[in-house]
DNA sequence: TCGCGAATGTAATAGTATATAACTTAAAAA
DNA sequence: TTTTTAAGTTATATACTATTACATTCGCGA
């Protein structure tokens, strides 16, 4: 099982692994031109194979659309571990925040797939998708490297996951180029995580206090 | 000119504003399925008149699609303004901001069309489009209800536009709903208002006291 | 009010994409 | 080795975008 060589070597009659060949290759597609530039028939082509080949492992566009976003999201999962996970002066927060703008920006096609569509929304849950937003959700929550607080940290990563994903969608409409940019994204972000500290900082305190004089 | 009656009269060789009846049209069909849904096909049909008719009208489904979403923000500025408008016990910024988030929910198809696609970032400056966006950003500089401090009161505008739209995004994304649903959609949006208006509040005073000192 | 040009609509058609059906090949299991 | 099944192929139906050539009507100036 050769895995995601690109092209079926020709003379051949199986591709080998061309399930993940068309997720790789979609997921390339979509990296400037969004969930709309990916196309059966183009990747088909792309990758050697008969145009309804790629229907033997996906029963329709959006059954590939589902794959290749739950794909992204890990490929995001991994960014922001590793940018956690490098020793740097700024705190976690502040570098999977830095880290989640860039790939937006970066890869907007991509982004969009993977917030901008209804396709996540539809996952059932335990699906390999939902499991996908989920553990880069949790990967937030470790980034404010707080306690669990009552709700108050799930909150909180709520909230900075929001702001990220507003500043980055902002960015994208241009909001930020213009007479309007008089802060950069980059602030924007950084301003948003030194709130979520304090807030995180408040929430703890706040908790010690009432654990102490409830004990 | 009969304006915006959907279908063609039967009989008649012209519709009458077929033009209008498009954008109409096509803002229904975006109202749940977003930009897809939009099938000018489809919409000549639902309007009584020739597959090709369309295109006297918009060069391609692109520019049909420029329009719809020009058309949508002023709908969506209307509404904005009108929550602005009415007499309450909340503050401006605070009724600005539920309305955006109703909207968001509630016409999501809509939404996803005037925020997650490329089309607002391609529009040219001074375009119908350009100028509707920059209209419905007014608004919100003028629900801080702050006077024009430095570069401040832009950036707060640009803050809680953009935690805004993120709340918006990350509820359609399913994530309020589940285990770490641990706050409504309503409550972070209160938040993100009053951290706003705290902010706004201490540059305000910090904008005063420089003026003093300095004068 | 006549007539003419511009605007707007229609019919026919080319091109491209999704998707299915029936058939073929090769790999794996029995 | 035989048989079954996964994975690929060709042919084809359907739907949408877009263009071209032609038809109709509106409105304006003579």
């Amino acid at each position: 099982m050769r895995s995601q060589l690109a092209r079926k070597p020709e003379n051949t009659y199986h591709h080998g692994d061309l399930r993940d060949a068309l997720i790789k290759a979609a997921l390339r597609e979509a990296e400037q031109g969004g969930a709309e530039a990916i196309s059966i028939k183009a990747l088909a082509k792309q990758l050697g194979v008969s145009q309804p080949a790629p229907y033997r492992h996906f029963a329709d566009r959006d059954a590939l659309l589902v794959a290749v976003t739950a794909e992204a999201f890990r490929q995001l999962s991994a960014i922001l571990r590793e940018a956690m996970a490098k020793p740097s002066k700024q705190s976690k927060l502040s570098r999977l925040a830095q880290a989640t703008l860039d790939f937006g920006l970066r890869r907007s096609g991509i982004y969009r797939l993977m917030f901008a569509s209804r396709t996540v929304s539809c996952a059932d849950k335990g699906s390999e998708l939902h499991e996908a937003t989920r553990e880069t959700f949790a990967l937030v929550i470790e980034a404010l490297e707080a306690p669990a607080v009552g709700f108050l940290r799930e909150r909180q990563a709520l909230k900075i996951w929001a702001a990220l994903h507003g500043v980055v969608m902002l960015a994208e409409q241009g909001l930020f180029t213009g007479e309007a940019a008089h802060a950069t994204r980059e602030e924007l972000v950084e301003d948003f995580v030194n709130e979520t500290k304090a807030a995180l900082a408040v929430a703890i305190k706040d908790a010690q206090r009432r654990k102490k004089t409830g004990a």
